[in-house]
DNA sequence: CGATAGTTTAGATTATATCTAATCTGACAA
DNA sequence: TTGTCAGATTAGATATAATCTAAACTATCG
């Protein structure tokens, strides 16, 4: 991802590109899990500029505020974030609970009055199962024991 | 909701019907909300008996573990409880965060292959945009002013 | 009865997120 | 160039949510 771009992005929103907020932004867009706050704090920080705590959540708060980045809808205690690049999916691990990226598709949305008088945005798909890795190790039931 | 229902739900779960537990997730039945464990364990000490907050939470953990009970997917900071009777989808409010449900429909899964070697369990949908509440209050730009 | 497994409990501890007040930085006007 | 100031960063304190611990309680089964 060009360094420009995320430049233009930030500062098209009204955000200054400081070196901590870019940090943040291309470390989230060159992602397809999605971090908690702690992951893109370690992550940063393995190269300089040293971001503190606070900044991250800053940043990430400001980030969520102008719609470059989502709080992603997941279960756990800690937030997960997500670089809102193209439009996706998400599947979600039923056994490490991983939240992974599926590529869009338009969904069949209810007919008007399906959802009384309330306003409709958008519409995403939580996928639940088993992740490719987690497929693969639970092979078909009795073929190890 | 029959009160032998619930204990024969439980017992069928291999979980004792304990008058902690039934408190749980009689309460949890009874709701259209998705409630914190810091809500359940205000609701459900609104009458007797006493629960404390290491078994609300243990409880909690257990009902979810053998499927009575599932953690909805949400933003926010304290997780959100559901007593799995229906199945439903999830509408989010994006200006208050209430979860509500929406009657379920099913969802045109995808081809097989467009998930790859993943193993799909089940498949809903998130609805985003206003609740009806929030909606009526946002009436249309500059007509308040 | 006593033994045992499951459950509950208060309080300590950990993990995650936010707040505070001081400091730093960069854009820009004088 | 220099002074000003809004925006950004920071360490550490605080708040909130979740989990752990070890002791006590309860129901069941000899
Ligand atoms: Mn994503
Ligand atoms: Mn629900
Ligand atoms: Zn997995
Ligand atoms: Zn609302």
């Amino acid at each position: 991802m060009d360094a420009e771009a995320i430049k233009r992005s930030l500062e098209g929103s009204g955000l200054r590109c400081t070196p901590q907020r870019y940090a943040v932004m291309a470390f989230l867009m060159g992602q397809t899990k999605h971090p908690t706050a702690g992951e893109i704090f370690e992550a940063v920080n393995r190269v300089d500029p040293r971001s503190s705590r606070a900044t991250i959540y800053n940043n990430l708060r400001d980030l969520v505020q102008v719609g470059l980045v989502r709080e992603v809808a997941a279960e756990g205690r800690a937030a997960r974030f997500d670089a809102k690049g193209m439009r996706h999916h998400h599947f979600i691990c039923d056994r490490c609970g991983k939240v992974e990226d599926v590529d869009w598709y338009d969904v069949s949305t209810p007919e008007s009055g399906y959802l009384g008088t309330r306003t409709l945005r958008e519409c995403e798909l939580i996928f639940r199962g088993l992740c490719a890795k987690c497929a693969s190790r639970r092979v078909s039931p009795r073929s190890s024991s």
